[in-house]
DNA sequence: GTGAAAGCGCTAACAG
DNA sequence: CTGTTAGCGCTTTCAC
């Protein structure tokens, strides 16, 4: 038989039950060694007994720190961010911290307001995954003394700790990988949205293509609109890229159909199979697709798609040790990591047509 | 040129720089009415000269609130957790309040770490997506006065608030549909965690079938072996139900091959798919399959999904009016509320062969 | 080894 | 209207 709501005991309530002063409680608790054996014995039983549990408020009050990380995510639904999240999640608890999570929806004004809540919450640092778009509430951020490590998109303005994902390679190799298959009139489809690892993503297919004496005109680079401000919405629904690319198929193209497509998501890609299943185009044999990002679905579409796994897990997990390390240690140059994704090749452009025995590793990376 | 990290400004810099007491500022600061205009727009500039950030621990501390919610929730890389923990975080900042993340990964020992953490945090109160294995450190929570709002699961036995979805219902549609369309030895594939959602499923099964009159053997209720507890596993994978179906279909059918198909999720429903294709049996004129969830890809599978699409953003956003109306009013007797979800039917029982012109909404409460 | 005193930054009482 | 006093719960001096 439960009671009620009690008030929450407290060091007082401890010390006064054994006639001790709170002081030495705290000390007992907080494992000192200038307290006898005895009396930390009878304060911890005490403890035990009534359910004490250190009030967090009081203790960062004096000690200044909160031991709380702040993590700025623009939106949870996409995979990748939901394994940065658990990823980051994870890491950060096991160091004793607690998360304090902000979603700003690739809106600047969220992002401002979370910077507001961060400074409010004294968080002792962030990641944050920024919009982009402005930075200076970041700024204010970083010059009140919170270490920030910038996740993904980089804001070098800042001089922050970055850790990201190298975009620009992996489209590379897409591009790379589509044009050793025998295609020449590739497109690009991407995400319209004004950030870093799109314009990463298209750098990389300009190289590939120069790198094998392939010219690329300015229609062969498509941004497919999205909605991306709103709130509640799922990344990107297929849906944008296929009504896109019902227009593109439809389109007159001088040069002869494009036999080949790099895509800057998975969700393109799914949208793209649809709008070329229905002009009967066959896919790897008339037009070879790529994704990005190698969501769960990927290698389980009937034609598996070849497409580039990103380290969603590294990324969140070597974004906390930053951020911890500068806790630490202060001062050093900011340092900036992008991890290496990985192409994995199915039969959207020939690989494998289906699923081998050979496993496919639903690794600790995945997605 | 910024400098380093100078040290926070405080009430006091505001106080001595203005002449004034520091709880002169702190009124003028909050807008009471017992100051002086002159007095509170002088406070006010210098406040915005300094960047004065109030202190929220402090502030907290004497207020006996810390204005932050907890949010304990299993595994973000399921689409339907994502877009809760999207619509909890919209809702909770709405209202201006803070949010804690808790990750579980399925595991009650996380569970029992993260109760410490609200308990330390003094959390005002939390939305759950509990564990269900164990809830006596749940108890605990609540008793100590943090009121708790469970999610998706209930767990009956404390009393608390609830939101969820009528999986039963959801299930007893789809399967009901199934059996419209013909289907007579069906099977259902579930999940194999030991929770409420996937009895509540495997119960709108049975019914259905009692209700059409049809007989369920033991073994047409089938538990897919899932990495449950791989933290960093995504919430299922296509995979796992792809071998288990593969298996399936090669054993001894007494009745005849099964011709339906009630999946627990999209991805079980992915793998399905795959085994029955190598099979050789058409879909859905050989067997007609559901799914749940209607997670992002469903739409647009070659054979497009029927699938139960889950009210994500809706449970998210009642979960935390329940909360915050509790923490005002107090003492009401505890409410749940089931939300409906709807079964999108597709051309893998048979409906709409593919997209047509209209637009598939991606809503507000997709996936 | 233990206690008394002071203070983290803020807000609530009460005076004036 | 404004200032003084007190205290949220805890930790850190510094005496004893």
């Amino acid at each position: 038989m439960t009671e009620g709501p009690r008030p929450r005991p407290t060091l007082r309530d401890i010390a006064t039950a054994l006639g001790l002063s709170v002081n030495t409680v705290s000390r007992a608790l907080g494992d000192k060694d200038s307290v006898s054996a005895a009396t930390r014995a009878a304060v911890q039983a005490e403890a035990a007994r009534i359910g004490y549990v250190p009030n967090t408020l009081a203790r960062s009050l004096v000690l200044g720190s909160a031991m709380t990380l702040g993590l700025v995510i623009t939106n949870p639904s996409n995979p990748f961010y939901a394994q940065l999240i658990s990823s980051i999640e994870l890491r950060v608890r096991a160091q004793g911290y607690s998360l304090l999570l902000l979603v700003t929806d690739e809106s600047v004004e969220n992002e401002q307001r979370a910077t507001e809540a961060l400074l409010r919450s004294a968080v002792d640092g962030a990641v944050v995954v920024p919009v982009q778009a402005e930075w200076d509430h970041w700024r204010r951020v970083r010059d009140s003394g919170i270490p920030l490590v910038f996740v993904n998109r980089d804001v070098p303005e800042l001089g922050c700790d970055m850790v990201g994902v190298d975009y620009e390679r992996g489209s590379y190799e897409a591009t790379s990988h589509l044009i050793a298959g025998g295609a020449r009139r590739l497109l690009l489809l991407e995400e319209d949205l004004p950030i870093t690892t799109t314009a990463d993503r298209i750098t990389g297919f300009r190289r590939a293509m120069a790198d094998a004496g392939l010219k690329v005109s300015d229609d062969q680079v498509q941004a497919v609109p999205t909605k991306r401000y709103d709130s509640l919405a799922l990344p990107w629904q297929p849906e944008e890229a296929y009504r896109f690319a019902q227009t593109l198929l439809t389109d007159a193209h001088p040069d002869g159909h494009p036999d080949g497509f790099v895509t800057g998501n998975d969700y393109f890609a799914l949208g793209l199979l649809r709008a070329l299943a229905e002009r009967d185009l066959a896919v790897p044999g008339d037009v070879a697709i790529t994704g990005y990002g190698d969501h769960p679905y990927a290698a389980y579409l009937q034609t598996p798609l070849t497409t580039v796994r990103l380290p969603a897990a590294e990324v969140g997990t070597t974004a906390v040790d930053l951020l911890l390390q500068r806790l630490r240690a202060g001062t050093e140059r900011p340092r900036k990591t992008l991890i290496r994704p990985e192409l994995v090749i199915r039969a959207s452009t020939g690989g494998p047509p289906a699923l081998t025995n050979r496993q496919e590793q639903p690794s600790s990376t995945p997605g």
